[in-house]
DNA sequence: TTGCTCAGCTTGTTGGTACAAGCTGATAGG
DNA sequence: CCTATCAGCTTGTACCAACAAGCTGAGCAA
């Protein structure tokens, strides 16, 4: 005998129902109380079931509304083109892949300098604590949040390159400004992980119960050294990362 | 007044206390009955903000035992490094990295045909519902489940490469396997996403509430076609992926 | 010493109640 | 006609109670 929870039963029979459609993306569940009646339940029985639903990213809730199914389009991101080596553009790409998919990118922008944390003084190789520049993105699509990225520059770099420090926008780029300094970033180093949002971070990317982030933290280097680190923190239910390595020639384009 | 719910500042308390060292990586947090009392709440609510910080990823609860801070060890994954071009390795790559690491690595392993799933078909270019060799394995480290690897090739490879199909291990590897049977794998596609485990994933790899699933597919390309997708599923707390692009002689290498 | 049982701790499950808070559509009032 | 209010739906928060199930260590028995 297979004897599970009711409540996990419960969150077992919508689960199926889901995938098989009976319920569709964007379609309302039915009431706390009506499945109360159809599986004489408890309320908290109930509630159990769906919020293990609701952690497995496959439904939300609204108090005054109802649970709903949540549908997943995504949005790619090609990660070795974002920033071509050849011909640098940085923060362009993004907003050029957006209005290429039809959507509406939107973003606010902020520079300061802060003491490096661990992790960013290991990638950048000073000592921790060096005051870094820090320039902060945090954009949207549509007027939904997507993704933040913090871009740290060591100060040594700063001092030779100081419109990195200015509050503005640098229009060519910065991968070219530097370029243009005499700084060339040669490769990177990226790291991808995933985990479950902080508070802070569900704040600014307005994110649900059962949607991870996925963080990626890009490393670039000059010939002799690292000259920034980009932490970039997306949605994980609305971004796909793309590597296109080697020759691809056979692969066509999507779309 | 910012009057949050009692759950959450039972929740924002304790995560802090965490964050702060006070409950370190591997200890127990005092016994939901203690914090009933510490913070004048009734179970229900203690549980309900315990169970925030589980389904962040934060804690661990086990019947009988407690809840417990979750320590965080991550394995790093080289993804150009993992497959590299010029030296195919293919699976091997994966018992050098865990054992280089003085882990012990253990798989299983099968073989079956079955017709290709949409997702699959499309980036291999054939029709969906073809038949399709499933090469699948499931790995751990020290005991404990560490990733599945589903790798698909179409049929039309398989008649050319008949060993594909065989159930038993492939000792050169299948990308050698396959170079020297004329068919070159010159590039490769990769896709990474992040969301909740599904239930049979979450068994697979005997996952907890609060860890999220990264699905790394990649598509290998000959001169003309694709030849292969593989599509690995790790535990998002224990891995992190790398990709190492350009001039990168200015990194160095770590320990 | 060794091995077993069990009391007493822990969390898990299920039931109940009550009220707060958010949303929507009907309806009364201008 | 337009607008404002409110009844009646939804989920959210908080409490209580009881028993099930898993783990550990004390202590008894061989």
């Amino acid at each position: 005998m297979n004897k599970q929870p009711k409540y996990r039963q419960v969150a077992d029979v919508l689960r199926r129902e889901i995938d098989n459609g009976i319920y569709a993306p964007g379609a309302r569940l039915p009431s706390e109380n009506d499945l109360q009646q159809r599986f004489d339940a408890s309320r908290n029985t109930i509630r159990n079931g769906l919020s293990l639903l609701v952690s497995e990213g496959l439904i939300t809730s609204s108090q005054g509304l109802g649970y709903e199914v949540k549908s997943h389009e995504v949005f790619e991101l090609n990660a070795t083109r974002f920033e071509n080596l050849t011909f640098p553009q940085n923060g362009d790409a993004y907003s050029t892949d957006v209005t290429n998919a039809g959507r509406r990118p939107h973003q606010t922008f902020r520079v300061e300098m802060l003491p490096a944390s661990k992790d960013v003084a290991e990638r950048l190789k000073v000592p921790a604590g060096t005051k870094a520049v820090l320039r902060f993105c945090h954009r949207y699509v549509d007027d939904v949040p997507w993704s933040t990225q913090a871009t740290y520059y060591p100060s040594w770099l700063v001092e030779a390159s100081p419109r990195l420090a200015e509050p503005g926008d640098i229009e060519e780029g910065t991968t070219r400004y530097l370029a243009s300094r005499g700084i060339e970033q040669v490769g990177y180093f990226d790291e991808i992980a995933a985990r479950m949002p902080t508070p802070e971070e569900a704040r600014l990317l307005e994110i649900g119960a059962g949607v991870p982030v996925m963080l990626w933290t890009r490393t670039g280097y000059s010939v002799d050294r690292p000259i920034r680190c980009t932490i970039t923190t997306f949605r994980g239910d609305l971004n796909r990362m793309n590597y296109e390595i080697g020759e691809l020639s056979a692969r066509g384009e999507n779309a």
